[in-house]
DNA sequence: TATTGTTATACTCTATAACTATA
DNA sequence: TATAGTTATAGAGTATAACAATA
């Protein structure tokens, strides 16, 4: 897109904008549902195939460390998650989804689909096929952010 | 979009969902950068062409009226908006920016689409029409959220 | 009576700083 | 020395409940 293109590169960045706060809201709803913070959403969606560290999840999220040992208190204190600690760092603790957690997890990602789907199902199969590549094609371009892969 | 293109539309879904968390990252680290949160920066960009009542406020937001009153006692304490009367309602109470204010809200306006714009360059202008028109298509039929209108 | 806004209260989220234990 | 994690502390964000003022 060249400099020529300013206001249709500020239509694009509205578009997204509003689309990511459309998103984000919905997102917030369905954790605000199940008494969890949008951040502790993301915690159960990150460990769903995963068993990290501290500090990698401290990395995912973009979070302070100390940030994390709180996040992490209440959940496991809600029986959501477990610590262990790492069989090859004495200094480490992983973190992994308990069952209880696991199921929360499962349910949630199931609900964000249904949620976000009467949104997409104005679309056409070409338009959906269309959208999804330009997303990702993005995507794939943009430096990755903490918190890229959440979800 | 039918029901047998279940993969597709995850596959849609996640692509939403993964940029969402992308542009927010982007507009939490302005925010942040100016010592705001990003409802505090929300506030401004929806005060940027709007004088409205703290009912209001709350209602573009999506949070309690309570909250807003926290929210806009801060950023009034920071000099960045301003209290006054409603003429028409004795009960009400209007916000709207302070020079300040409104000065830190077009910079952050202007942050944010240069800040977004990076990501968006790898695409031609063709994409980047094709892709606002389809954003903008879903969001057009997309129930009107709280905070659809923030920026 | 209903609505608008504020205040008190409580809890979560977040970062900074100081600390312990391990590498 | 550097890294991993916890704890103490402080401030912001948020909701609920109780309240005063106005409609």
């Amino acid at each position: 897109m060249t400099v020529t293109d300013s206001a249709a590169q500020q239509r694009l960045i509205d578009a997204l904008v509003t689309m990511s706060f459309t998103t984000m809201a919905v997102l917030n709803r369905i954790s605000a549902d199940h008494d969890l913070s949008l951040t502790q959403f993301r915690v159960l969606a990150i460990l769903r195939d995963r068993r990290v560290k501290m500090s990698e999840l401290a990395d995912y999220l973009g979070l302070d460390k100390s940030t994390i040992s709180g996040l992490v208190d209440r959940a496991e204190k809600r029986g959501l998650l477990r610590r262990a600690a790492n069989p090859a760092d004495g200094r480490a603790v992983d973190v992994f989804l308990s069952p209880a957690g696991s199921e929360l997890a499962e349910y949630g990602a199931a609900l964000v689909a249904q949620s976000l789907a009467p949104m997409l199902s104005g679309s056409s199969t070409a338009d959906a096929r269309r959208l999804t590549t330009l997303l990702e094609r993005i995507l794939a371009s943009a430096p990755s952010l903490p918190d890229s892969d959440a979800q």
